[in-house]
DNA sequence: CTGGATCCGGTTTGATACTG
DNA sequence: CAGTATCAAACCGGATCCAG
């Protein structure tokens, strides 16, 4: 494991599943947890009503990019049911429906934040590597 | 590895996708890693790996859990190709394939503490609020 | 033991059309 | 605008066979 990490109290990650025995239960849902939480769509969501704060629905669409529609109200509804946006529908018409996260969800950003950095910092060497390993491979 | 990419100071996070306009490419592809970063079984993979170092084919399955063998080939030749993994063939009889990650691997495994601890911390709050949902919804 | 290749069935996703 | 309904394509997973 690694050892520079000066995370000593903190509940270690190395901790998690190390060889320690779970509960079968505690693990399934959180292998679900980790199965929903780090999907593509849900992760691009969040980081734009992270960085909007509020967003009508075609519009988080507009912000996260290249998605459907139904992924993107699939995506958002389970993001509502676990908590992590909420859903605020404005009885007008035509129909306004507004999205922002909750408190978790923000705080889930947050924990993302990291991820993000490091993809900024290392894209370049993936890229490289990928070349690499085409070369090694596909051009034998 | 990585190199002298003119990150300035710290990369804020709401700065990344905020309003600035990024490179349409770099966009593009960072999504693309996104896209597979943010994968379960990338995730778990990582974990697994991340946990006990050095693993042979067969292990990482063991260690992941659930996991048919194609899409753990998938997943490491993947995760090889971007760098992550290094796959150390050992020619003998029978054969033997470690599999252990890269320093760009560990340092991917470091970003995604925070979002393991996340997890650790939240999961009962996401079963309540799952709950909740579906009381609001489904057994209207 | 470590895979690649293939068939096959179930699930997920995407594109499109339609509704309130 | 904010979805739902539907169909086709892609993908995932299991099982199996095979090769080194």
């Amino acid at each position: 494991m690694q050892q520079d990490v000066p995370v000593p109290p903190i509940y270690e990650w190395s901790n998690r599943a190390g060889g320690k025995p779970l509960d079968p239960q505690l693990d399934g849902l959180v292998r679900d947890i980790i199965g929903k939480v780090a999907d593509k769509w849900t992760m691009l969501i969040l980081e734009a009503l992270n960085d909007h704060g509020t967003l009508r629905f075609t519009d988080v669409g507009r912000k996260v990019g290249e998605i459907s529609q139904k992924m993107l109200t699939k995506t958002l509804r389970q993001m509502e049911a676990d908590g992590l946006v909420h859903r605020t529908v404005h009885p007008v018409i035509p129909p306004h429906v507004d999205y922002s996260l909750t408190p978790m969800g923000r705080s889930l950003g947050g924990a993302f934040c990291g991820v993000w950095l490091w993809v900024e910092e290392h894209h370049a060497a993936i890229e490289a590597s990928r070349k690499a390993f085409a070369q090694r491979n596909g051009a034998a």
